[in-house]
DNA sequence: GAATATAATGATAATCAGTATCAATAAGAA
DNA sequence: TTCTTATTGATACTGATTATCATTATATTC
């Protein structure tokens, strides 16, 4: 379970216990701070940070970036079982996940037309979620 | 021609000529500023980020935030007549934009099963281009 | 065209997220 | 237990963006 030139750290493990407690959101660094000194109030945000970048270079957390706000991480795990996009409101800035891989017909219209072979896809649709429709 | 509240002022238009002359570009204010002072040297860094986002609320400009790199601007007008989405290049880095509209399909099927009212959406697909597949 | 009100500017201080530094700590191999 | 060094916490620093403020200049009114 030991990586090479790795050490599981009380903190790493806090940190670690804060993203599989919370599953399907998604965190920001400070959100993740905030969480992690409920269980470990010594633990510093220079670690935060630092382990996020760790847990995400490993493959554990994963980058979500949306537009006009600050990047968030969300297990990996998560995000592989329902491979998932984002839909926000632009009324009530809720967001909704949607799980999807309608993409695939696109990606291959793109790979004939531009010679351009994709690994990897980010999608962000905006509109009114069905609450703030009334 | 002019907006209540808002004055027509050299560096506007100096900035507007800017993005004007660079359509199909996507400028950082770093770089809109570069270009700026080369028509008015004396133009101010504050001023560039005021009138980007002044043009912005205006529907003049509009943002484009690509992950793991700083908003980029590009005018409105470009991006409405070649509705286009962005692919970026892992090895290279270089970015590519692509024209479509086969979105509609899928927003379709999103509005019927989650009640969501799309209006807009942001796609960015990763993968490796023509050119570095050599 | 002069007077006026105030939007906008330029310079720079302040803020904020994220990174670098460094001495102290602790994980895990020997 | 000893030892190497990855990791930590505190904090200084960086880079991008915003706020402040005295000054300038636009556009309206006379």
């Amino acid at each position: 379970m030991t990586s090479i030139n790795t050490r599981n750290t009380k903190q790493r493990s806090t940190l670690l216990k804060c993203f599989d407690e919370n599953k399907g959101r998604h965190l920001t660094v400070e959100e993740l701070y905030a969480i992690a000194k409920n269980k470990d109030a010594k633990i510093g945000i220079a670690t935060v940070y630092r382990n996020v970048k760790h847990l995400e270079e490993q493959g554990v957390i994963k980058k979500v970036e949306l537009p006009d706000s600050l990047p968030c991480y969300e297990m990996c795990a998560f995000s592989h079982e329902h491979s998932h996009h984002h839909m926000i409101c632009r009324q009530c800035g809720e967001i909704v996940d949607f799980e999807d891989d309608l993409l695939e017909a696109i990606e291959k219209i793109v790979e004939d037309t531009k010679g351009f072979t994709i690994t990897d896809h980010r999608v962000v649709f905006y509109g009114i979620c069905r609450k703030c429709k009334g």
